[in-house]
DNA sequence: CGATGAATAT
DNA sequence: CATATTCATC
């Protein structure tokens, strides 16, 4: 077998391999569900060193050690107390799902911010990976073979929000993908986790009256598109509906559940603020809405403030929030980018102009500034918000 | 009418 | 909560 050559290349005794083994294994369990398979892999190692152990030598076993190790018989699936056991018992299928999670914790708490951090992964927690997704077609198979019973289904996981990767993914999707304006149809690109695609028609159609549609589940996936769409339309207040819907470019996709979902968006985007606010430190300013996109977060901040937001038309958001995405603006790309773009604008505008009713009442933090004020060359920039 | 946004319902 | 559905407008 082959962890007899690993062992023997690494120049241990059985007992140290299965000791490294079940290190190895402790390690894993505690992603079953991204690691389903090494876990199995590792037990079985575990068993077939025992074995050979047993069998061969002398070596006293000493494991005993760590706690997590243990019952090894064959396959015992082990586990499931690591599980965030969370069953989908009562979320509403969604179409298929599985999913990768992504924990680690990341980016703690970096010093402050910890307030705007706090609505910011709501938002996104709710939605970004809220999860679920087909398993696509091309991902074949996906159920792992022991032990699925668990899996926490998708309602289930509450993980933080981003990592280095779904950030840079992001990233880099925004940045790419708007401006080529992707490719035409079909193409499910995203990594992993597919979500509706095409093909299959599926998804209500028939069934007579009555009916309440079936929970349109907005996977990762369908979230990014829903991004993208916004970001290519200008921004969540000036994107319809029916427009977002036909970018994004999903197949079972209808208008009511973009428009629903824009609902949703707007509103945590719209200054979750108000509320959280209490001790938030005056310093971070939140979000700036940099021509017609929203950059927030404090990281990007500084550099947002210091370049993009001196030479736009960078206003204030209105408490904007979310927006993972940091893009840059105007530059849109070719298919509905002209005329959105100037609605954006428009509508824009119209909100300085006439202190709409809506918002304002909020702004609440503008005022204090109690941080190095002066010097700030880059004067107001930011921070800003006119009108209301 | 259809598209939208806000208000409700579930 | 996150969606769905309804209501009132444009």
């Amino acid at each position: 077998m082959y962890f007899i050559e690993q062992m023997q290349r690494l120049n241990m005794g059985f007992s140290d391999y299965i000791k490294a083994l079940e290190e190895e294994r402790c390690k894993i369990q505690v992603f079953p569900k991204e690691l389903p398979l090494s876990l199995e892999l590792v037990t079985q190692a575990i068993e077939a060193c025992r074995q050979q152990l047993s069998g061969t030598t002398t070596e006293y076993n000493l494991n005993g050690h760590s706690e997590c190790s243990e019952q090894t018989t064959s396959e015992g699936p082990v586990l499931e107390e690591f599980i965030p056991i969370k069953k989908r018992a009562s979320t509403p299928y969604c179409d298929e799902d599985d999913e990768d999670e992504q924990h680690s914790h990341k980016q703690k708490v970096s010093k402050d911010n910890k307030n705007s951090d706090k609505w910011k992964s709501d938002w996104l927690r709710s939605v970004q990976l809220w999860n679920p997704d087909p398993p696509a077609e091309e991902d074949v198979t996906r159920n792992v073979p022991v032990m699925d019973l668990k899996r926490s289904g998708s309602g289930g996981g509450a993980f933080q929000p981003f990592h280095k990767e779904d950030n840079a993914s992001r990233a880099n999707e925004s940045l790419s993908l708007a401006p080529s304006s992707k490719v035409p149809a079909t193409s499910v690109p995203m990594t992993g986790t597919g979500e509706e695609n095409a093909g299959s028609g599926k998804r209500e159609e028939k069934e007579k009256e009555g009916q309440r549609k079936q929970r349109r589940c907005w996977s990762q996936d369908l979230h990014k598109r829903f991004l993208h769409a916004l970001q290519q339309l200008g921004g969540a207040d000036s994107a319809t509906p029916k427009q977002i819907r036909e970018l994004m470019n999903v197949d079972g996709l209808t208008n009511d559940e973009v428009k629903s979902h824009l609902q949703k968006y707007r509103l945590h985007t719209r200054r979750p603020n108000t509320i959280v606010h209490n001790s938030a430190n005056p310093q971070t300013a939140p979000f700036l809405l940099v021509g017609n996109i929203f950059v927030q977060s404090p990281e990007y901040a500084a550099v947002a403030t210091s370049t993009a937001s001196r030479e736009m038309n960078t206003v204030a958001a209105p408490a904007g929030i979310y927006a993972p995405v940091a893009t840059h603006p105007p530059a849109v790309s070719h298919p509905p980018p002209a005329v959105s773009i100037k609605k954006a604008e428009f509508k824009k505008v119209e909100l300085f102009e006439h202190s709409n009713s809506e918002e304002r009442a909020i702004h609440s933090e503008g005022a204090v500034h109690s941080n190095s004020p002066a010097s700030s060359s880059s004067t107001h920039t930011t921070t800003t918000s006119p009108g209301y």
